[in-house]
DNA sequence: GATCGCATGTAAGTGGTTACATGATTTA
DNA sequence: TAAATCATGTAACCACTTACATGCGATC
């Protein structure tokens, strides 16, 4: 597994959750995976296309769908294969690039003042995705707990949760730190 | 700052702290901060190279050092304007891609031995993380007092410890729950 | 005299982003 | 009829990794 295309495992993942265009993917990630997975259209559609070759997955056009005809995925037997072989490799760490933390460690270079900025900056930023992330745990708690992978999402939302509220509580540890040899 | 190159700007601010080769980058990358930035070879030398060019550095061969003679890069005034023009930026949010966090969400496709060996695995992984995050940590403390960035690694130390910690828990939690659906 | 650590580097390829193109249908 | 939304897609470019090459000096 020295060089596997985690974005292919990834867009297999969501499609063994249910059917869905290359459109769908990029809606479904944006609004319930944005904060640990992203794909941009340049990597979805090729790669829809290149697993299909491969009979990782099937495909129809829907003819009921309005506008430009949606092509519609599904998950094959093989991909499912592929896929929960994947799924059982243990998950070696790869490279962090964490560019808020690298700023602050350059913080001798900047005013205490814009320390703070930088600080505030990403405290509203995290607040903002703790609360995208409660409402999807909310609306799935109340719409989708009959749901197959129900038990899996409450895991993953109770990892951002608790995650993020810790960023969130080092902001504020540090502000107040920062107040203190400001003033 | 559509598509600034952050590993430019990631190795300017290591050099700026004090004078090192290509080498040294690597090393101290690699002991002090491969939670949350790392860089290849492939990538720090030619960096290295153009911004010496574009005068953002500039450099002379170390004639004491045995072996290969090193090339010691240090910082210019050009280079640290830029450096602290970059650091007033806000950190806009990049691509998450948590690996793990995907596949616990495709947790449906395992079974709960498979799921609990996934989840081990990863606690293991984070807790020799948080144990050598302590050790420098513990080494700065005692031996890095006056260090003019002294304060900022403590922030960023304490960000890693509380974050790792609380992934850690969660660790412990899940594995509690998980085997408790199992017997 | 083999091997290890220091030290610098490159070729080839993959992975990924940005920005744009296209075109149909619905809504204002 | 203009704008917004649905829907699929590509070209060009940049970022990054893997794997390897080189070669000196010290150590075993």
């Amino acid at each position: 597994m020295a060089r596997c295309n985690k974005t292919a495992y990834a867009i297999l993942g969501f499609i063994s959750k249910r059917p869905m265009s290359g459109y769908d993917i990029k809606k479904v990630l944006e609004r319930t995976s944005k904060w640990y997975w992203a794909e941009s259209n340049a990597q979805i559609y090729p790669i829809l296309k290149r697993m299909e070759e491969k009979g990782c997955l099937e495909s129809h056009v829907d003819e009921t769908s309005g506008a430009r005809k949606r092509r519609i995925y599904q998950i094959t037997e093989k991909g499912l294969d592929k896929l929960k072989t994947w799924l059982l490799q243990p998950v070696e760490p790869s490279t962090y690039r964490n560019e808020f933390i690298l700023k602050i460690n350059m913080g001798q270079h900047l005013s205490k003042e814009q320390l703070v900025q930088q600080v505030e900056h990403f405290h509203e930023r995290i607040q903002k995705q703790v609360k995208e992330i409660q409402e999807i745990r909310n609306y799935i708690e109340e719409e989708h707990k009959d749901r197959p992978d129900y038990p899996y999402l409450m895991m993953t939302y109770g990892y951002a949760t608790e995650v993020w509220n810790t960023k969130a509580a080092w902001c504020e540890k540090t502000l107040a730190e920062l107040q203190e040899t400001i003033s």
